[in-house]
DNA sequence: TGCTAGCACTATTATTATACGAGTGCTAAT
DNA sequence: ATTAGCACTCGTATAATAATAGTGCTAGCA
């Protein structure tokens, strides 16, 4: 357990640090703490065994660890209230009554990133949880029309096919079977409802089913998983410990990862978390805080990814905002 | 005018440090040219005099300057041909029946630009090139609907709209409205016939058209006015001359505005152009290749963007190759 | 017992000196 | 015209030095 002065020292050093990426020395926090800096060391030593500081080397000031950010979190971080302007450009973004919900998490989130020079990131709901509305064709020319496919959640995709010699009224038939048929389903259970259920049946009534079949069973095996949203991925680029190209290169390949990104979402918990280096799975040096929100049936995760050395108290006062506007 | 020798010394250097981007000296050089570095000195100092060459500092090896670039280009570079393995990777493409043209297009731009580590980029035809085909609206939920909007080039749209207290019937009267008076009509007149031919026809017949009109206003004015696809933007990343976050943050800033890369469009020679460094307007150090295509009512510009010192014969026979299957 | 003044010690950073090497330009001889 | 030869230049690498900001430890004081 920590004494209530190496909780003073900790929370003073990780806020020097995170202002100011230097390693902070016992002098400093000394001016701050009505005690010598001899004392301020001895502390700072003790937080160093308890594993809540490191040096950079024999001599240098003192770094808060994964640890000491942790115990930050946990127990010293008090929520800073947000500023009345931050407030103010996101309700403008809020009070658009013309941009549906979708349009205004991506909007806000652009404006948070722009306003703590982090990355922001939705994450929708998952393909398993969309169900399919319907489909729309529209014939662009001889061989070539779009398929668009539209979820119960307002997800649309569209894609182009090329179908040889087929009339306009076979394709036509075929949209009305898939609605009438599979409407309903996740669109992940659509490839398998597609074969059995559908296949078996314009089989019979449609002509060149064949390639019918296989142009729309390509329409919905390419359908995204997930709706992922990356706002301001550029912002690493003014981290001073994003500084070389390698970490860079690394942090950008993950960040457009879906496959990574998703793991911000495995656990379900519905309040903010924090995952602080190692634990964000992007990169040592790099905090994910991430909330889940809910909608009526609009769902998914929020997240602001920056530095390890992030905002702490910002950035979670500002997830917490989101959250609460987007609920209502 | 450059003697034979003289150009001779300027492709070797130009080859060599597009090669390995250190300054070539002149002992490099005599040894493939048959004759002494004193003699390819003097040759090297008459193309500094020429303006093609430069040094980095007093004693250093040569460097191309962006004259000498133009040089090899337009007079000494000979297309080279490529080789039967980047020739397959795009056929296996190209030969995909079931993909779309522009599908094919931005697919086998991935691959060159995983062949040659740089970013391509193809330009969509813009606006007003692009006439409205149809509208589609689907109902989400209470208040709020999709708005789908396609091109008669496959260009498709889509757009979240919220609306209090409006029956479907209306809206649906309203897209007809919309699909039969103004299909047709350049995207970027839509706004404009909107007002004058259709918001004075909804005002007769539609309730609420207030808040109707003012929706499909803004789904319009949001079009985008051109289709941008950039490949590969990280491929700047390993380039050494973009060691530096500042240069990537800058070159990444121009990359990802339209603006600007609508200048690559700006003539419409057909046949393939190189811009160089300053004249990539990009910046100094970035080389931008590009030519048009056009297959039906499908045409835009496809480019390759790499650093100055890019392989320039490799890439223009890929972007020859490449508007030739585009073409048939 | 807890705090602090003082001091020896350590590692980083900046500065300077030095040597080395790859390259040039020029001159004189072929 | 070409080239061998040489003095010269500048960038890079290495080592030596000094300055500085920090530490840990000890001993004395309240």
């Amino acid at each position: 357990m920590l004494t209530d002065r190496q909780c003073k020292v900790l929370k003073l050093i990780v806020e020097k640090y995170i202002k100011n990426p230097i390693p902070v020395g016992s002098k400093t926090i000394s001016k701050t703490l009505k005690c010598s800096s001899a004392t301020v060391r001895n502390e700072m030593s003790a937080l160093e065994d308890a594993g809540l500081l490191e040096k950079t080397h024999t001599s240098s000031g003192r770094v808060p660890s994964e640890d000491g950010y942790r115990y930050y979190v946990d127990h010293l971080m008090e929520p800073k209230k947000m500023t009345g302007e931050d407030m103010l450009k996101l309700q403008t973004v809020f009070h658009n009554q013309q941009l549906a919900l979708s349009d205004v998490i991506v909007k806000s989130l652009q404006v948070i990133s722009d306003m703590t020079n982090y990355t922001t990131v939705v994450l929708g709901s998952t393909s398993h949880e969309n169900l399919l509305k319907q489909i729309e064709v529209v014939p662009i020319d001889d061989v070539s029309m779009i398929v668009i496919v539209i979820t119960d959640r307002g997800h649309v995709e569209h894609k182009n096919i090329r179908l040889q010699d087929i009339s306009l009224d076979e394709v036509k038939k075929t949209v009305n079977l898939i609605n009438n048929l599979i409407a309903g389903t996740p669109i992940d259970e659509v490839s398998i409802k597609l074969e059995y259920e559908v296949k078996p049946i314009i089989g019979k009534y449609v002509k060149q089913h064949e390639q019918l079949y296989n142009a729309f069973y390509h329409v919905f095996s390419d359908f995204t998983n997930q709706e992922v949203n990356v706002v301001g991925k550029n912002k690493f680029l003014t981290q001073p410990e994003f500084g070389n190209i390698q970490k860079i290169q690394s942090v950008f390949s993950k960040l457009e990862n879906p496959e990574i990104l998703h793991k911000i979402e495995e656990d379900d918990d519905n309040n903010i978390k924090v995952y602080i280096g190692s634990e964000s799975k992007i990169d040592d040096d790099v905090t994910v805080i991430k909330t889940r929100f809910k909608n009526g049936n609009h769902e998914g995760t929020l997240a602001i990814i920056g530095p390890k050395r992030m905002e702490y108290d910002r950035v979670v006062s500002m997830l917490e905002y989101m959250k609460e506007n987007i609920e209502r």
